[in-house]
DNA sequence: GAGAAAAATTGGAACGTTCCATTTATTTCG
DNA sequence: CGAAATAAATGGAACGTTCCAATTTTTCTC
């Protein structure tokens, strides 16, 4: 049934009659080859049981199709579903995109990166993990090999980034917070060498200061952005002061963590505590209460950065214009009293 | 700063100063270098920033350090959890893995699987797409290549499986609801063309005869296993028979759809109607209600996944015991009234 | 300090592909 | 029909590594 030993281009052009040149056209598509000769060489490759040695391929050519996805949080569905989109649009490119995880750990980060650049990936799409080092990627850039950020960028890189206005999305957040009457508004969630975090930061800043409320940075906690950063965030903020009656979290993940921490005290969100997110992932509409959240629109940033992608490998550069995203807010429950269901009725 | 074409071992070799066949056994830490010549190559590596070519070694060695995972839904958090999961023992085992997401598409998959064979991976762990064909890692299998399937089998496949005892899994998760009085109850989500699909709705049985209640086949409603697929499925059993007071669902994601359209529908979970899930991912203790589900130990799921792939690739071998995980219910809100609050008061 | 033994280093062939320059086969047409 | 043009097929070198056998260097022993 099957053989034992790999069949190469070799074996096929034995099989087939032809020689290995021909068998190598075949491969590639080649129009050179005249038609009844190549589907004599398919029919080949199918009975010795070939797979083509993309090592051995690009050996040769020098550039490869698979293009290296870099996540810092796949258990976060955000950046899960960013990575489906991205790879969706991949795929109907021709190209394959293999997806590695880092868990937020810059060390497993450098190793991950190795990896795809031994396999000779073409192209890397990276969510820096939290601490990765801001000339991190620089060198691999310098060496010719398009690399993008996605959602997040680093200090003083010149890497090109795929994001949402986070200045922006914050903003309008916290507005909405304070339209709703509150003015003790902590924030929660992020890291100061992060600089999204500063960006978003930033546009809550901003909207306290239009509104003429000034800024407690004791209300601004950092926190992991994952869930579990959530609830000790909201613990924090609490306790540092009691007063406060709204929250605008650095992501939905964090927003989940304030709100069960919320639960856990007695305060019942949307009603007793104001939730704002970030990323409006599936989840916030059918959270109970459903969360407002400032939506980013993640399908459309994904195939942003997959067309940026390809078109700095087709182009032979590593350089592309920053994309910031539009954001939107999706208001709900979680963050005013029956507010939103005025709206729906 | 960074040379514009590719530095390879002969540069770094007239670097050093010695042979490009010192440099090779360096690079792969061997003994027999002068611990000297070791550290003056390492360095000219850094100087040239030398990039080992994964590519050009399996050439030779015909074997390389990266397995494939292949994943039917990433976008649902327990695959996500559990692709993490094993990526962490991979690493620590000093493997890489790289992750590829099929959407339960086999075209898709297939085309995955092309790629990861033809980068050369020395192992593939797999939770097959919806669909897929039988035979479908047959021929892979056959050729040498370890394959694993994780969480789904195939009917009549030989390749090895590591996945929770689905028939007891349901059988408990069902037993649970008769014990709750519950004598209307539908199983959601899932199609016949999965085996797992046989193994849970056999345990559903199971439990209902043991109780002495007869099956209704309309009561098994066919589904997308996501979100979803569980609000199609819970409206087709409601309108089925208006009379069902509960639900066993395929896995979490479709308990979620079942819930959020009960709540549409101005039922209560967790009061008006039963509700249990399986997979108990992270999200089912947080969700109001709280989703009573079946445990499968993900991360010990994954980590035996990882260890039999290990030792697949070390001792050459295709060939493995399944491994059948042990299942736990976790009763919370969503199946009882007010049950759960009692217990944790 | 010479010879043997051990340690360290090295050149060259091989891995499976692509691509160029050629060769060979086929078609065109004056 | 024969020459020119075109189409199809091919052999060989090259890509960057590993590994073997061979060589050179170092260390040991008497």
């Amino acid at each position: 049934m099957a053989n034992r030993m790999k069949a190469t281009i070799l074996d096929v052009a034995q099989r087939a009659g032809v020689s290995k040149s021909t068998v190598s056209l075949v491969l590639q598509g080649s129009p050179l080859v005249r038609p009844e000769t190549a589907s004599r060489v398919r029919a080949a490759i199918e009975e010795v049981g070939y797979v083509y040695n993309r090592g051995a391929a690009n050996l040769r050519k020098a550039h490869s199709n698979v293009v290296g996805m870099i996540i810092n949080d796949l258990t976060n569905p955000f950046f899960a579903e960013l990575a489906v989109d991205i790879e969706r649009v991949f795929q109907s490119a021709g190209l394959v995109s293999f997806l590695a995880n880092t868990a937020e750990n810059p060390v497993r980060q450098e190793e991950v990166v190795k990896s795809f650049m031994e396999q000779g990936v073409s192209g890397l799409i990276v969510s820096p993990a939290h601490g990765t080092r801001p000339d991190a990627f620089e060198r691999i850039r310098g060496s010719g090999l398009p690399v993008l950020f996605v959602m997040r960028r680093l200090p003083g890189s010149r890497v090109p980034v795929v994001a949402p206005d986070n200045h922006q999305g914050a903003f309008v957040g916290t507005r909405h917070l304070i339209g709703k009457g509150h003015r003790r508004i902590a924030f929660l969630g992020g890291f100061p060498d992060m600089v999204v975090y500063h960006q978003r930061v930033g546009g809550y800043k901003a909207a306290l200061a239009a509104a003429g409320i000034e800024v407690d940075d004791a209300l601004i906690v950092e926190a992991d952005t994952n869930r579990k950063g959530g609830m000790g965030a909201l613990e924090t903020a609490l306790a540092r002061d009691p007063q406060i009656s709204a929250a605008l979290c650095f992501n939905d993940a964090v927003a989940f963590g304030a709100m069960i921490r919320l639960r856990k005290r007695g305060l019942e969100p949307g009603q007793d505590f104001a939730i704002v997110g970030f990323d409006d992932v599936a989840e916030a509409q059918h959270y109970v209460p459903a969360l407002t959240s400032v939506a980013v629109d993640t399908a459309g940033l994904g195939e942003r950065a997959a067309h940026m992608m390809l078109n700095m490998i087709r182009g032979g550069t590593t350089h592309a214009e920053d994309h910031i995203g539009a954001v939107n807010l999706m208001v709900r429950a979680s963050c005013g009293p029956e507010l939103s269901k005025g709206r729906a009725a």
